[in-house]
RNA sequence: GGCCCCGUCGUCUAGCGGCCUAGGACUCUGGCUUCUCAAGUCAGCUACGAGGGUUCGAAUCCCUUCGGGGCUACCA
């Protein structure tokens, strides 16, 4: 099992970016990552990218933006380059090629003539006589007069790979022992008839080639790994010097289905949209089918790197619970230093055009976010919760207009504003000490009932940060402005 | 259908034969705190899928069964 010790790490994440990069995906790179980094090793990305009918530029640049903007480095790939490149599988064709014309030489491959209908018989023949559905071998000793033949029809071939008997036995680090019985692997394709590879054939040649010692991937790959075997073996490598693998588990939706686009919020670009920190992201998707053991839960990128092994990795799939997340970058965004947080808090109030960007504006952000620092469960609620210190045309969200118009609180609009128009120091202690020994000692009123009229004549509604913070961060003069207004409703 | 993987609170997990009348976190419920909303804090609800074994003793080992998932492409 221990095929690798003495040699060094190389882990490498390998999509293939049919869209954007999605939950599923970043745990398996954030694994792959930690793992890298907790072993002193390198960490290898590279795009799978042979079927080009499926993957866009768009989406290769997705990839790469979110990967850095996660935090997960990598030593070798796109843009930083490395000793085993290029690293998208679309600039690697005539590799792939070499080494399909050389198993085809070693006769541990062979040309297949048979067209996807006459294959599709058999299958479907198979399946009828509950028969392992897969390739019958029909071309795998073909005679020259027969491949004459086929050519003369003018028929296209593939490069198919001879699986030959017997089984296919390797070691996973998360499920243990496997075993594969040769009988129901099929001699599988290893470059279409325009000769384009295929993922078994592409991912297998560039594992080996780029040196890769672990493959940390999903499950869904876990039957096609003697496939991937087998091609190490065409391509003479030794079982020691074979890539040692790891099937992580899914990761589901809510609905127990994979995680995909119909079942949830799974792109990271609307994560990140949202407001979530990727420290936060990393955080939770670690805990989706690792735990370190102990009952620690809020780790740091170090910390997790420090704690990460592929033996802790859960063997069994995990739910996606948004709740969680939420709840952890909640926690993240509240040990956040108050500039920290505002680097973070700009972009959204600029975007959702709160604030055009001013240094009065920002000052003045700077000031408010404290307060908000605890009400929050991702940036990108700021901008509301700020709004009513920077909107023009201030009014009265219209479902609580009635709360100030009755007598009561009028009452209390009046008051207050003769107690806080001699105000100097505008503070919120100071505001607070006028407003409460007024309206609280003197006209005995409940808080609750003497602070919500002036809560919705000051900010607009009724839920908003602390009052008299609140209050102070808007000014004396804006403050007495918006009472006023509220009175002649 | 065939082959394969998986099965502890609603969710993520700890547990690797006695420390388990099963621990932690999130959610939920209730209390405290309180100018709203949060945050904080205290308490509570809730789990070893089922059935057989093995054993003095099983969540932990074995078998069966049921359930969930994957693969079964000239997708990855």
């Amino acid at each position: 099992m221990s095929t690798t010790v003495g040699k060094k790490v190389k882990v490498r994440f390998a999509p293939s970016p049919t869209g954007d990069l999605h939950v599923g995906n970043i745990r398996t790179a954030l694994f792959d990552w930690a793992y890298a980094r907790h072993t002193g090793g390198s960490f290898l990305f590279r795009i799978e990218d042979t079927d080009t009918t499926r993957v866009t530029d768009e989406y290769i640049n997705a990839a790469i933006d979110t990967l850095k903007w996660l935090g997960l480095n990598w030593d070798e790939g796109p843009e930083v380059g490395g000793e085993n490149g290029p690293y998208l599988q679309s600039q690697r064709l005539d590799i792939y090629t070499h080494w399909a014309a050389k198993f085809i030489e070693q006769k541990d491959a062979y040309y297949c003539y048979c067209t996807p209908a006459e294959l599709e018989a058999v299958r479907e023949a198979q399946r009828a006589s509950n028969q392992a559905p897969g390739y019958n071998g029909h071309c795998r000793d073909l005679t020259a007069d027969q491949i004459a033949e086929y050519k003369a029809e003018g028929r296209g071939a593939v490069v198919r790979m001879r699986m030959p008997d017997g089984g296919t036995t390797f070691t996973d680090l998360i499920r243990g022992e496997m075993a594969f019985d040769h009988k129901f692997v099929p001699d599988f394709v290893l470059a279409r008839a325009d000769g384009s590879p295929l993922y078994t054939l592409a991912v297998a040649v560039d594992d080996v080639l780029m040196k890769v010692t672990h493959i940390l991937r999903g499950e869904d790959l876990l039957s096609s790994t003697p496939r991937q075997i087998r091609v190490y073996q065409a391509m003479g490598l030794k079982e020691e010097d074979y890539p040692v693998f790891a099937h992580l588990p899914f990761v589901m939706g809510a609905d127990n289905a994979k995680l995909s686009k119909r079942n949830g919020e799974v792109s990271i670009a609307w994560y990140r949209d949202k407001g979530f920190l990727p420290e936060a992201i990393c955080n939770y998707l670690a805990l989706l089918g690792w735990s370190p053991g102990d009952d620690r839960e809020d780790l740091t990128m170090k910390e997790l790197c420090e704690l990460f092994t592929v033996e802790k990795v859960n063997s069994s799939p995990a739910k996606f619970d948004m709740k969680k997340l939420e709840a952890i970058n909640g926690d993240k965004i509240r040990a956040l230093t108050i500039d920290q947080f505002l680097d973070w808090a700009l972009p959204f109030l600029i975007k959702a055009k709160t604030i055009t960007g001013t240094p009065d504006e920002i000052d003045l952000v700077k000031r408010a976010l404290p307060i908000i620092q605890e009400r929050i469960i991702m940036f990108s609620e700021i901008p509301a919760m700020l709004a009513f210190l920077f909107v023009k045309d201030f009014a009265i969200e219209s479902e609580s207009v009635a709360k100030v118009t009755d007598s009561g609180a009028k009452e209390v609009l009046k008051r207050s504003l003769k107690e806080l128009e001699p105000i100097s120091d505008w503070t919120h202690t100071a505001i607070e000490a006028a407003l409460r020994s007024s309206l609280i000692d003197e006209m005995g009123l409940k808080p609750r009932i003497a602070f919500t009229a002036l809560r919705i004549a000051t900010t607009g509604g009724t839920i908003s940060p602390p009052l008299f913070e609140s209050m102070e961060l808007l000014g004396k003069e804006a403050a007495l402005a918006r009472i006023s207004a509220a009175l002649t409703l």
